[in-house]
RNA sequence: GCGAAAGUGGCGGAAUUGGCAGACGCGCUGGACUUAGGAUCCAGUAGGUUCACUCCUGUAGGGGUUCGAGUCCCCUCUUUCGCACCA
């Protein structure tokens, strides 16, 4: 007896996944005549371990994209890595290697644990960033890019990480602080190259062709972007040329303006620097404003601050003259960058001007109590009735801000318009491990684009990593100093490397055809395969990755290289594996390697507790003994089919006559068919995988209740075969190992997958009795064992009768009784007078 | 401050359309077997009450709709996440 053994998982994974390699079944086959299934999951960064966040992700991935074989797609789920980018370089300053050797050296690491793990991923498809038959097609899509009209080159205030040496975009501050590194982000002023996303803007905030995306995901994009409708209105500046535009959401307050806002930054406040040079109160506040940490001067807590600049403007609407200041909380790279302030109606414009003492004006009245100045301690922000502003008086303000818009519109004092929260997106980086930019500046010429033919410019590899402050690319002369393509003359290339997430943008599409030297990707290739099904990764790049992922494919399609709008038209975000209630980290010494789970349990054990513990959208909390569990339950299945096996094949052989059969073969028919009905739904329809797994074990306790299987007649011996027989096939998404080996000791000779989803029929769900519940008031009082298909008026008898149901009834007279139909008998009572 | 989601046994979680709350697993308790094993098998496991049948309470708290509410509506609390001077 081997009773006590646990099944040979080690043997049965490496058995197996030398015959799935061999037989090629993950491999997505182009413009097979197979409906396709795109399954993508995120691309890790080689670290060079894999962690239990990625087997988590990768066990997900794997479930859908089996289950999607199954169903007898053509399943493409390709794997890559994301292998440029900063901790690359970092983790070689660290080793003191290049990070070109380490990467590679990572990448075979995860490659070998990657292969342990038994996941279906077309490999003949990877991708990594960092090679250059990969960043070429991404220069040269900056290329297309630049040629369209979506690069420009801007000096302005940055995000940048001392820590990281290199400026970051506004998505990549978190808290005031870096994403990567945690340290804190300051302001620098450099010039840098940007994508014009705010061009997709509007577009962006569509999301009417994606499949399935969490709802949470697309309010995070919604806001992001930030929409706001609203007017922009002129104020000019007596006895100059000049004007000052504003961007404002109230076009119904602008009688109330008593001031105009303006940041330090705004080119009118530069300009009266330059002209007023010995006004050093002006000069001092300025140069404070603008040196202050950009995330603490965008607090709400900053206190106001401002300097009059003993300038005017006028309003256009009504002629007043307006005092202009400079302040510390307009932002000057939203909307206009100027702020026609309503100290009554907006309660910043209120707390700056009740500091410095600036008059106010009620221009929106409330109709249920009326405001008076000398009263107010806040500024009212509602609706109300407009009031002295001029013919517009008594209107509801709301109304207001659309006639007041067309009356500005119409007198030429500005018009209606649109502004976001989305800023352009700086792609430069000022690092060594990147994807070089494909520009040469020429003294004579300009930028200059790299030619097509002279792409992909390569990185060099001799620089000195880690030793330099400024750009690393700087330091190598023969790499920077060129000629110009133009004219000859001598060039230099542009140093900065673009941000990561530029390389992310557009795998997707690569994966469609990895190969191809001499586009991205063929256009037939990516007609075939995009967009994405399905999509997997996690949370966090609901505002990076996954926006930045949405204009690319939107750009490429403008250029007709894809089809559709969207490039993943359904999204699943996985939840972390929390260990302690923590993210695990080395630093908090809470982490848990899967290859070492692997090694003693199987993947097949550390796929089925990741996806028992929870649906794949929550964050699981990691737990040895639950994982026990898991094991246990394979060794359970494995012992019945083992155990039975020469009962199983020979029942497998027969046909049942199910109207022979004992009431315990009965109930096993019906949960083979009714645990089947479940699974079908929750792996497919629902992908709660947690649940298609709980299927599994009630229907296997179910034939583990079954003793003595060889003693079954043939009748039972049939039923009894079928109900082991479907336990590998409901097993195969979530523990393919096992489930292929007892298929093939099963006696069937074909690959699991090849057999297709396990079905089941109506038929088998028809139950001789239901157990009817009986309620009085709400209450259970009984039960009642009746056919399905007894008359409601025989229903209702016979639930009065029920003895308990009598005994709650008593004192109490029958008000109505209601049927569920197959479920329950309900009475509703009062109580007698 | 604004917005969103969530709150169910000792734990992870289930309950899909308002219809037997706690499926399934972990843990725990008792028993069987023994080759003494992160074994296996059987029984039990929300709380209270009872010898038992029964009964009562129970899905963060309070109120409401309904024959019937974990599920729908209103209020409060807590937690998590996102945004945060965006004019």
């Amino acid at each position: 007896m081997e009773l006590n053994m646990d099944y040979p998982f080690y043997d049965i994974e490496k058995k197996w996944q030398k015959i799935w390699q061999d037989r090629e079944i993950a491999k997505g086959t182009d413009f097979s005549s197979k409906p396709k299934y795109y399954v993508l999951s995120m691309f890790p960064y080689p670290s060079g371990v894999l962690h239990i966040g990625h087997a988590s992700n990768y066990a997900i991935g794997d479930a859908i994209s089996r289950l999607k074989l199954m169903e007898g797609y053509n399943v493409m789920q390709p794997m890559g890595y994301d292998s440029f980018g900063m901790p690359a370089e970092n983790y070689a300053i660290m080793h003191n290697s290049h990070p070109r050797i380490t990467t590679e050296e990572n990448i075979a690491n995860m490659r070998k644990q990657f292969d342990g793990m038994g996941f279906f991923f077309d490999w003949d498809r990877e991708v990594s960033t960092c090679r250059p038959d990969y960043y070429h097609w991404g220069q040269y899509i900056f290329k297309k890019m630049y040629e369209n009209g979506l690069v420009y080159r801007k000096k302005s205030f940055q995000n940048w990480c001392e820590q990281c040496n290199t400026v970051l975009a506004n998505e990549q501050v978190e808290d005031g602080a870096c994403w990567r590194c945690g340290s804190e982000v300051i302001q620098k002023e450099l010039e840098q190259w940007y994508f014009r996303i705010t061009k997709y803007a509007e577009e962006l905030l569509d999301f009417s062709d994606v499949i399935e995306w969490p709802e949470r995901v697309m309010t995070m994009q919604k806001h992001w972007i930030g929409k706001s409708e609203g007017a922009r209105i002129e104020f000019t500046l007596p006895d100059t040329e000049e004007s000052i535009a504003v961007f404002t959401t109230r076009p119904d307050t602008i009688y109330g303006v008593t001031f105009m806002a303006l940041p330090p930054e705004h080119p009118l406040v530069q300009k009266w620097l330059e002209e007023e040079p010995e006004n050093h109160a002006m000069h001092d506040f300025c140069k404070k404003v603008i040196n202050e940490d950009k995330v603490l001067r965008s607090s709400t807590e900053t206190e106001k601050e401002g300097i009059f600049s003993g300038r005017y403007c006028i309003n256009p609407l009504n002629g007043d003259k307006v005092q202009i200041w400079i302040t510390n909380y307009v932002l000057m790279d939203y909307g206009t960058g100027a702020v026609m302030a309503v100290p009554a109606h907006d309660q910043r414009d209120f707390d700056f001007a009740t500091k410095y003492g600036i008059p106010m004006k009620i221009v929106i009245q409330n109709p249920e109590n009326n405001l008076h100045l000398d009263s107010m301690r806040e500024a009212f922000i509602e609706p109300g009735i407009m009031a002295s502003s001029a013919h517009f008086d008594g209107m509801p303000s709301e109304e207001a801000k659309s006639v007041i818009t067309d009356w500005i519109a119409k007198n030429n004092w500005g018009e209606k318009t649109v502004t976001y929260r989305l800023r352009d997106w700086g792609i430069s980086r000022q690092r060594y491990w990147g994807n070089p930019i494909p520009i040469i500046h020429c003294p004579k010429c300009g930028v200059v684009l790299v030619p097509d033919e002279d792409l992909p410019v390569l990185l060099p590899d001799n620089v000195q990593v880690g030793k330099t402050t400024s750009n690393p690319l700087l330091s190598v002369p023969e790499w920077l100093n060129v000629k110009c393509p133009k004219c000859g003359a001598d060039a230099k290339r542009e140093t900065d490397t673009m941000d990561t997430f530029v390389d992310s943008s557009w795998y997707y599409a690569r994966y469609a055809d990895a190969h191809n030297k001499d586009l991205p990707f063929d256009t037939e290739k990516s007609d075939f395969w995009l967009p994405v099904d399905q999509y997997i990764g996690g949370i966090e790049h609901a505002c990076m990755h996954l926006l930045y992922a949405r204009f690319f494919y939107k750009f490429m399609r403008d250029l007709g290289w894809v089809n559709g709008n969207e490039p993943f038209l359904r999204l699943l975000t996985q939840g972390m594996v929390l260990k302690d209630g923590a993210k695990m980290s080395k630093s908090k010494g809470n982490t848990v390697d899967p290859q070492y789970i692997v090694d003693r349990f199987g993947s097949d054990t550390l796929r089925v507790y990741l996806l028992f513990a929870s649906p794949p959208e929550k964050d699981v909390e990691w737990n040895d003994e639950a994982l026990m569990g898991a094991f246990r339950f394979l060794n359970r299945i494995h012992r019945l089919i083992e155990g039975n096996l020469e009962t199983i094949k020979k029942g497998l052989q027969l046909e049942a006559d199910t109207d022979k059969l004992s009431p315990e073969m009965k109930k096993l028919l019906f949960s083979s068919h009714s645990c089947t009905k479940k699974w079908l739904e929750d792996s497919l329809d629902r992908m709660q995988y947690n649940t298609s797994i709980a299927a599994i074990m009630e229907h296997l306790n179910h034939c583990v209740a079954i003793k003595d299987a060889d003693n079954l007649d043939n009748d039972a011996l049939a039923v009894y075969a079928e109900a082991c027989g479907i336990i590998p096939q409901m097993l195969y998404p979530f523990a393919p190992h096992i489930a292929e080996e007892l298929w093939q000791m099963m006696g069937f000779e074909t690959l699991l997958h090849e057999s297709g989803l396990p079905g089941y029929e109506e038929r088998y769900l028809v139950q001789d009795t239901i157990t009817y519940v009986v309620q009085v008031n709400g209450k259970i009082r009984g039960k009642l064992e009746m056919s399905p298909d007894s008359p409601h008026e025989i229903l209702k008898e016979e639930a009065l009768k029920v003895e308990n149901v009598q005994r709650a009834l008593d004192g109490f007279e029958v008000v109505k009784v209601i049927v569920v139909p197959s479920k329950m008998v309900s009475i509703a009572a009062k109580a007698k007078r």
